[in-house]
DNA sequence: AGATTGATAAGG
DNA sequence: CTTATCAATCTT
């Protein structure tokens, strides 16, 4: 089953945990790849120094501040996109970062095999018949928690939250 | 450890 | 316009 607006209007500290299990899914030339979520970051409002947002909206990071439900792109070190999901309520930005998926560990390998690029950037998880996650009602995976990677350029403070999620095999 | 790669944001 | 920087990955 599709995930709601309602689901993805809840924070991104409780949904980097949750949307780990879900199905993330993606339609390209007719075929459609389902592939579960292994590994998550949260990225939580503009006081967050490791976030897009912290130094305010931009042409950008505007996605980061809308409602919570669409996709958020990002080309990385101009080879990756980094696929991520804006959650909460309009104005407070924050999102989730898919950092891996079952057989693919890596936000930028997994963006490239199932042909995530910036063309999905904006898309309504919602209602889009290209890319949405779904929740087939499994039990919940064990995970554990982690320091965030690739984030030097934030404040200490920001480096040491264990916002990170790994799903345990 | 170093190379790669181009969009983005900030400054002149 | 110019320049520094980057939620990464691959090769040495």
């Amino acid at each position: 089953m599709r995930l709601t607006e309602e689901y993805y209007l809840q924070s991104a500290k409780v949904l980097a945990k949750d949307l780990l299990g879900k199905v993330l899914c993606v339609r390209n030339n007719k075929e459609i790849m389902k592939l579960r979520i292994t590994e998550t970051e949260c990225y939580f409002s503009e006081s967050d120094t490791a976030c897009h947002a912290h130094k305010g909206k931009t042409e950008r990071t505007k996605i980061l501040y809308k409602k919570g439900g669409r996709a958020y792109v990002y080309l990385c070190y101009g080879m990756y996109n980094l696929f991520n999901v804006v959650t909460g309520e309009e104005d407070l930005p924050q999102a989730v970062l898919i950092r891996g998926v079952e057989g693919y560990d890596g936000p930028g390998k997994l963006a490239k095999a199932m042909g995530i690029d910036r063309r999905f950037n904006d898309a309504d998880l919602t209602t889009s018949e290209d890319i949405w996650i779904e929740d087939w009602g499994e039990k919940k995976p064990k995970f554990k928690r982690d320091k965030r990677v690739g984030i030097g350029y934030a404040s200490e403070k920001d480096q040491e939250r264990l916002w990170r999620y790994i799903v345990i095999e």
